[in-house]
DNA sequence: GCTTGACCTCAAGTTAGGTTGAGCTTGTAG
DNA sequence: CTACAAGCTCAACCTAACTTGAGGTCAAGC
Protein backbone atom coordinates (compact mmCIF):
# COMPACT_ATOMS: atom_id res chain seq x y z
CA UNK A 1 0.00 0.00 0.00
CA UNK A 2 2.75 2.16 -1.24
CA UNK A 3 2.86 4.42 2.17
CA UNK A 4 4.87 7.77 1.88
CA UNK A 5 4.87 8.55 -2.50
CA UNK A 6 6.78 11.01 -3.73
CA UNK A 7 6.09 14.08 -5.23
CA UNK A 8 6.47 16.05 -8.39
CA UNK A 9 6.91 19.17 -8.69
CA UNK A 10 3.57 20.47 -9.47
CA UNK A 11 2.08 18.47 -6.51
CA UNK A 12 4.59 20.11 -4.12
CA UNK A 13 3.92 23.17 -5.57
CA UNK A 14 -0.05 23.02 -5.20
CA UNK A 15 0.04 21.37 -1.45
CA UNK A 16 2.70 24.36 -0.23
CA UNK A 17 1.29 27.06 -2.66
CA UNK A 18 4.10 28.06 -4.12
CA UNK A 19 5.24 28.35 -7.86
CA UNK A 20 7.01 25.38 -9.07
CA UNK A 21 9.27 28.60 -10.41
CA UNK A 22 9.79 29.45 -6.89
CA UNK A 23 10.95 25.67 -6.02
CA UNK A 24 13.10 25.39 -8.75
CA UNK A 25 14.37 28.73 -7.19
CA UNK A 26 14.72 27.54 -3.78
CA UNK A 27 16.55 24.40 -4.87
CA UNK A 28 18.63 25.96 -6.49
CA UNK A 29 19.81 28.06 -3.42
CA UNK A 30 19.97 24.68 -1.90
CA UNK A 31 16.74 25.16 0.41
CA UNK A 32 15.25 21.93 -0.78
CA UNK A 33 16.78 19.09 -2.22
CA UNK A 34 15.18 16.27 -4.86
CA UNK A 35 17.13 13.52 -6.97
CA UNK A 36 15.62 13.07 -10.23
CA UNK A 37 13.99 10.23 -11.92
CA UNK A 38 14.94 8.21 -15.07
CA UNK A 39 13.59 10.75 -16.93
CA UNK A 40 15.31 13.46 -15.37
CA UNK A 41 12.22 14.86 -13.21
CA UNK A 42 12.51 16.04 -9.99
CA UNK A 43 11.65 14.29 -7.31
CA UNK A 44 10.38 15.53 -3.35
CA UNK A 45 10.26 13.21 0.01
CA UNK A 46 7.24 14.67 2.08
CA UNK A 47 9.63 16.94 4.65
CA UNK A 48 9.83 19.31 1.57
CA UNK A 49 6.47 20.12 2.26
CA UNK A 50 7.43 21.46 5.89
CA UNK A 51 10.84 22.79 4.40
CA UNK A 52 8.51 25.40 2.35
CA UNK A 53 6.04 26.11 4.83
CA UNK A 54 8.76 27.14 7.35
CA UNK A 55 10.95 29.13 4.17
CA UNK A 56 7.24 30.87 3.49
CA UNK A 57 6.83 31.79 7.22
CA UNK A 58 10.21 33.00 8.23
CA UNK A 59 10.27 35.15 5.07
CA UNK A 60 7.00 36.57 6.12
CA UNK A 61 8.73 37.59 9.00
CA UNK A 62 11.66 38.82 7.54
CA UNK A 63 14.18 36.37 7.37
CA UNK A 64 16.06 36.88 3.96
CA UNK A 65 16.50 33.17 2.04
CA UNK A 66 20.41 33.12 2.83
CA UNK A 67 19.27 33.28 6.79
CA UNK A 68 16.77 30.24 6.27
CA UNK A 69 19.46 28.47 4.18
CA UNK A 70 21.87 28.71 6.67
CA UNK A 71 19.18 27.65 9.45
CA UNK A 72 18.55 24.55 7.41
CA UNK A 73 22.34 23.60 7.40
CA UNK A 74 21.64 22.17 10.79
CA UNK A 75 19.11 19.99 9.00
CA UNK A 76 20.58 16.14 8.07
CA UNK A 77 21.26 15.54 4.63
CA UNK A 78 20.26 12.31 3.90
CA UNK A 79 17.10 11.23 6.51
CA UNK A 80 14.19 12.84 7.49
CA UNK A 81 14.56 15.26 9.83
CA UNK A 82 13.01 13.57 12.84
CA UNK A 83 11.71 15.91 16.06
CA UNK A 84 14.99 16.40 17.41
CA UNK A 85 16.65 18.31 14.01
CA UNK A 86 13.31 20.39 13.77
CA UNK A 87 13.75 21.12 17.69
CA UNK A 88 17.87 22.47 16.83
CA UNK A 89 16.93 24.55 14.22
CA UNK A 90 14.40 26.10 16.01
CA UNK A 91 16.36 27.18 19.12
CA UNK A 92 19.03 28.60 16.36
CA UNK A 93 16.80 30.63 15.43
CA UNK A 94 15.11 31.58 19.28
CA UNK A 95 17.20 34.33 20.29
CA UNK A 96 16.42 36.00 16.07
CA UNK A 97 13.06 35.74 16.78
CA UNK A 98 12.81 36.64 20.82
CA UNK A 99 14.31 39.92 19.10
CA UNK A 100 12.09 40.64 15.94
CA UNK A 101 8.98 39.50 18.42
CA UNK A 102 9.92 42.44 20.81
CA UNK A 103 10.49 44.98 18.15
CA UNK A 104 7.09 44.47 16.95
CA UNK A 105 5.46 44.60 20.35
CA UNK A 106 7.24 48.05 20.46
CA UNK A 107 6.08 48.98 17.31
CA UNK A 108 2.92 48.63 18.08
CA UNK A 109 2.90 49.77 21.76
CA UNK A 110 5.71 51.71 21.72
CA UNK A 111 4.52 53.78 18.23
CA UNK A 112 2.01 55.10 21.08
CA UNK A 113 3.61 55.11 23.97
CA UNK A 114 6.79 56.37 23.03
CA UNK A 115 4.72 59.58 22.28
CA UNK A 116 6.07 60.70 25.85
CA UNK A 117 9.41 61.59 25.00
CA UNK A 118 8.27 64.20 23.11
CA UNK A 119 10.61 62.96 20.11
CA UNK A 120 12.47 66.15 20.11
CA UNK A 121 15.01 64.23 21.85
CA UNK A 122 15.18 61.55 19.71
CA UNK A 123 18.07 59.69 21.64
CA UNK A 124 15.66 59.09 24.69
CA UNK A 125 13.55 57.94 22.20
CA UNK A 126 12.64 53.87 22.54
CA UNK A 127 12.30 53.82 18.87
CA UNK A 128 15.44 54.96 18.61
CA UNK A 129 17.33 53.09 20.96
CA UNK A 130 15.89 50.22 19.15
CA UNK A 131 17.33 50.72 16.11
CA UNK A 132 20.92 51.55 17.36
CA UNK A 133 21.01 48.12 18.91
CA UNK A 134 19.72 46.33 15.33
CA UNK A 135 22.58 48.73 13.74
CA UNK A 136 25.12 47.82 16.38
CA UNK A 137 24.36 44.00 15.57
CA UNK A 138 24.84 44.71 12.42
CA UNK A 139 22.13 42.80 10.34
CA UNK A 140 22.24 45.01 6.87
CA UNK A 141 25.99 47.16 5.60
CA UNK A 142 25.06 50.09 7.57
CA UNK A 143 27.99 52.40 6.37
CA UNK A 144 27.61 55.92 8.09
CA UNK A 145 30.94 57.54 8.29
CA UNK A 146 33.66 55.35 6.15
CA UNK A 147 36.36 57.31 5.51
CA UNK A 148 36.77 58.25 1.68
CA UNK B 1 18.31 80.52 21.78
CA UNK B 2 17.44 79.22 18.47
CA UNK B 3 15.26 76.36 19.96
CA UNK B 4 14.57 74.13 17.07
CA UNK B 5 16.95 74.14 14.19
CA UNK B 6 16.25 72.61 10.78
CA UNK B 7 18.67 69.96 9.62
CA UNK B 8 20.61 69.56 6.72
CA UNK B 9 20.49 65.87 5.22
CA UNK B 10 24.22 65.11 6.19
CA UNK B 11 22.88 65.82 10.25
CA UNK B 12 19.96 63.82 9.68
CA UNK B 13 22.05 60.95 7.83
CA UNK B 14 24.47 61.05 11.03
CA UNK B 15 21.59 61.05 13.33
CA UNK B 16 19.45 58.56 12.15
CA UNK B 17 21.76 56.24 10.99
CA UNK B 18 20.88 55.59 7.17
CA UNK B 19 22.81 57.48 4.30
CA UNK B 20 21.86 60.54 2.30
CA UNK B 21 21.00 58.83 -0.70
CA UNK B 22 18.42 56.89 1.46
CA UNK B 23 16.93 59.77 2.39
CA UNK B 24 16.68 60.83 -0.80
CA UNK B 25 15.46 58.18 -2.00
CA UNK B 26 12.69 58.30 1.11
CA UNK B 27 11.81 61.49 -0.16
CA UNK B 28 11.33 60.37 -3.48
CA UNK B 29 8.80 57.67 -2.47
CA UNK B 30 7.01 60.12 -0.52
CA UNK B 31 8.01 59.43 3.16
CA UNK B 32 9.73 62.27 4.15
CA UNK B 33 9.04 65.73 3.18
CA UNK B 34 11.96 68.77 3.17
CA UNK B 35 12.03 72.26 1.99
CA UNK B 36 14.36 73.36 0.04
CA UNK B 37 16.94 76.80 1.37
CA UNK B 38 17.45 79.44 -1.69
CA UNK B 39 20.69 77.42 -2.60
CA UNK B 40 18.56 74.31 -2.80
CA UNK B 41 19.99 72.34 -0.32
CA UNK B 42 17.64 70.37 1.86
CA UNK B 43 16.43 71.15 5.18
CA UNK B 44 14.60 68.95 7.78
CA UNK B 45 12.45 69.61 10.98
CA UNK B 46 13.01 67.39 13.30
CA UNK B 47 10.20 65.20 13.59
CA UNK B 48 11.87 63.89 10.17
CA UNK B 49 14.28 61.84 12.66
CA UNK B 50 11.20 60.07 14.20
CA UNK B 51 9.90 59.02 10.67
CA UNK B 52 13.12 57.84 9.75
CA UNK B 53 13.32 55.39 12.85
CA UNK B 54 10.01 54.40 12.40
CA UNK B 55 10.71 53.39 8.83
CA UNK B 56 13.76 51.39 9.72
CA UNK B 57 11.80 49.26 12.02
CA UNK B 58 9.04 48.96 9.96
CA UNK B 59 11.04 47.69 6.95
CA UNK B 60 12.92 45.16 9.90
CA UNK B 61 9.83 43.81 10.75
CA UNK B 62 8.98 43.11 7.07
CA UNK B 63 6.98 46.41 5.90
CA UNK B 64 7.21 47.31 2.69
CA UNK B 65 8.48 50.91 1.78
CA UNK B 66 4.82 51.37 -0.08
CA UNK B 67 2.99 50.40 2.90
CA UNK B 68 5.06 52.29 5.32
CA UNK B 69 4.03 55.01 2.72
CA UNK B 70 0.60 54.36 2.94
CA UNK B 71 0.44 54.22 6.58
CA UNK B 72 2.25 57.57 6.88
CA UNK B 73 -0.64 59.23 4.91
CA UNK B 74 -2.67 59.42 8.13
CA UNK B 75 0.31 62.04 9.31
CA UNK B 76 -0.08 66.04 8.60
CA UNK B 77 1.40 67.58 5.61
CA UNK B 78 1.98 70.96 7.17
CA UNK B 79 2.74 70.74 10.97
CA UNK B 80 4.72 68.64 13.10
CA UNK B 81 2.71 65.39 13.74
CA UNK B 82 0.86 65.27 17.36
CA UNK B 83 0.43 62.20 19.37
CA UNK B 84 -3.23 61.50 18.42
CA UNK B 85 -1.84 61.75 14.76
CA UNK B 86 1.02 59.07 15.69
CA UNK B 87 -2.02 57.25 17.84
CA UNK B 88 -3.35 56.88 14.67
CA UNK B 89 -1.10 55.48 12.88
CA UNK B 90 -0.47 52.61 15.28
CA UNK B 91 -3.89 51.72 15.51
CA UNK B 92 -4.05 51.69 11.11
CA UNK B 93 -1.03 49.05 11.88
CA UNK B 94 -2.10 47.08 14.97
CA UNK B 95 -4.06 44.16 13.21
CA UNK B 96 -1.18 43.44 10.53
CA UNK B 97 1.32 43.82 13.84
CA UNK B 98 -0.59 41.50 16.05
CA UNK B 99 -0.97 39.24 12.75
CA UNK B 100 2.95 39.08 12.97
CA UNK B 101 3.62 39.08 16.32
CA UNK B 102 1.18 35.68 16.29
CA UNK B 103 3.18 34.41 13.38
CA UNK B 104 6.65 35.02 15.15
CA UNK B 105 5.46 33.31 18.20
CA UNK B 106 4.39 29.96 16.10
CA UNK B 107 7.08 29.97 14.37
CA UNK B 108 9.52 30.44 17.48
CA UNK B 109 7.23 27.95 19.65
CA UNK B 110 5.25 25.91 16.65
CA UNK B 111 8.53 24.98 15.17
CA UNK B 112 9.35 22.49 17.97
CA UNK B 113 5.27 22.09 19.01
CA UNK B 114 4.52 21.13 15.78
CA UNK B 115 6.11 18.45 15.69
CA UNK B 116 3.09 16.53 16.82
CA UNK B 117 1.88 16.57 13.71
CA UNK B 118 4.52 14.38 12.66
CA UNK B 119 4.31 16.54 9.40
CA UNK B 120 3.56 13.99 7.16
CA UNK B 121 -0.28 14.86 7.86
CA UNK B 122 0.97 18.94 6.51
CA UNK B 123 -2.58 19.58 6.12
CA UNK B 124 -3.17 19.41 9.92
CA UNK B 125 -0.44 21.34 10.60
CA UNK B 126 0.15 24.53 12.07
CA UNK B 127 1.93 26.21 10.23
CA UNK B 128 0.71 24.83 6.93
CA UNK B 129 -2.22 26.39 8.30
CA UNK B 130 -0.62 30.00 9.34
CA UNK B 131 0.28 29.44 5.34
CA UNK B 132 -2.96 29.03 4.15
CA UNK B 133 -4.41 32.10 6.22
CA UNK B 134 -1.23 34.33 4.68
CA UNK B 135 -2.24 33.33 1.08
CA UNK B 136 -5.59 33.61 1.47
CA UNK B 137 -5.56 37.30 3.14
CA UNK B 138 -3.28 37.80 -0.51
CA UNK B 139 -0.48 39.65 0.80
CA UNK B 140 1.58 38.62 -2.45
CA UNK B 141 0.89 37.77 -6.36
CA UNK B 142 0.27 33.83 -5.61
CA UNK B 143 -1.07 32.49 -8.34
CA UNK B 144 -1.66 28.71 -7.70
CA UNK B 145 -3.29 27.79 -10.09
CA UNK B 146 -4.43 29.94 -13.12
CA UNK B 147 -5.82 29.00 -16.46
CA UNK B 148 -3.65 29.36 -19.51
C1' DG C 1 39.18 84.73 -3.29
C1' DC C 2 39.93 80.22 -3.46
C1' DT C 3 39.84 75.66 -1.86
C1' DT C 4 37.37 71.91 0.19
C1' DG C 5 33.69 69.38 1.79
C1' DA C 6 28.80 69.03 1.77
C1' DC C 7 24.93 69.25 -1.62
C1' DC C 8 22.42 68.78 -5.96
C1' DT C 9 20.48 65.90 -10.12
C1' DC C 10 20.08 62.14 -12.95
C1' DA C 11 21.35 57.77 -14.89
C1' DA C 12 23.06 53.40 -14.29
C1' DG C 13 24.38 49.48 -11.43
C1' DT C 14 23.39 45.98 -7.57
C1' DT C 15 21.17 42.28 -4.68
C1' DA C 16 17.23 39.59 -3.44
C1' DG C 17 13.66 36.92 -4.87
C1' DG C 18 11.32 35.44 -8.23
C1' DT C 19 8.55 35.11 -13.05
C1' DT C 20 8.30 34.51 -18.08
C1' DG C 21 9.36 32.49 -22.41
C1' DA C 22 11.59 29.63 -25.85
C1' DG C 23 12.78 25.29 -27.22
C1' DC C 24 13.01 20.54 -26.09
C1' DT C 25 11.73 15.99 -23.42
C1' DT C 26 8.60 12.86 -20.60
C1' DG C 27 4.86 10.31 -19.31
C1' DT C 28 0.09 9.17 -19.26
C1' DA C 29 -4.69 8.70 -21.11
C1' DG C 30 -7.49 7.63 -24.86
C1' DC D 1 0.65 5.18 -30.85
C1' DT D 2 -0.11 9.58 -30.53
C1' DA D 3 -1.63 13.81 -28.27
C1' DC D 4 -0.81 16.88 -24.80
C1' DA D 5 -0.15 18.21 -20.03
C1' DA D 6 3.85 18.45 -17.11
C1' DG D 7 8.79 18.66 -16.76
C1' DC D 8 13.46 20.39 -17.94
C1' DT D 9 17.16 24.15 -18.83
C1' DC D 10 18.69 28.55 -19.55
C1' DA D 11 18.47 33.28 -20.45
C1' DA D 12 15.98 37.40 -19.95
C1' DC D 13 13.03 40.20 -17.50
C1' DC D 14 10.84 42.32 -13.16
C1' DT D 15 10.14 44.97 -8.59
C1' DA D 16 11.96 46.72 -4.36
C1' DA D 17 15.28 49.24 -2.16
C1' DC D 18 19.18 51.26 -2.47
C1' DT D 19 24.22 52.64 -3.95
C1' DT D 20 27.56 54.54 -7.13
C1' DG D 21 29.27 57.78 -10.35
C1' DA D 22 29.55 61.74 -13.27
C1' DG D 23 29.23 66.39 -13.59
C1' DG D 24 28.10 70.67 -11.43
C1' DT D 25 26.81 74.07 -7.27
C1' DC D 26 27.17 76.11 -2.50
C1' DA D 27 29.22 77.83 1.67
C1' DA D 28 32.65 78.22 5.43
C1' DG D 29 37.55 78.64 6.60
C1' DC D 30 42.12 80.35 5.76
Amino acid sequence: MAPVRELTVGQVAVRSGVAVSALHFYEARGLIRSHRTSGNQRRYSRDVLRRVAIIRVAQEVGIPLAGIARAFQSLPEERTPTREDWNLLSTAWRDELDQKISQLRKLRDGLTDCIGCGCMSIDKCPLRNKEDRLSAQGSGARRLLVER
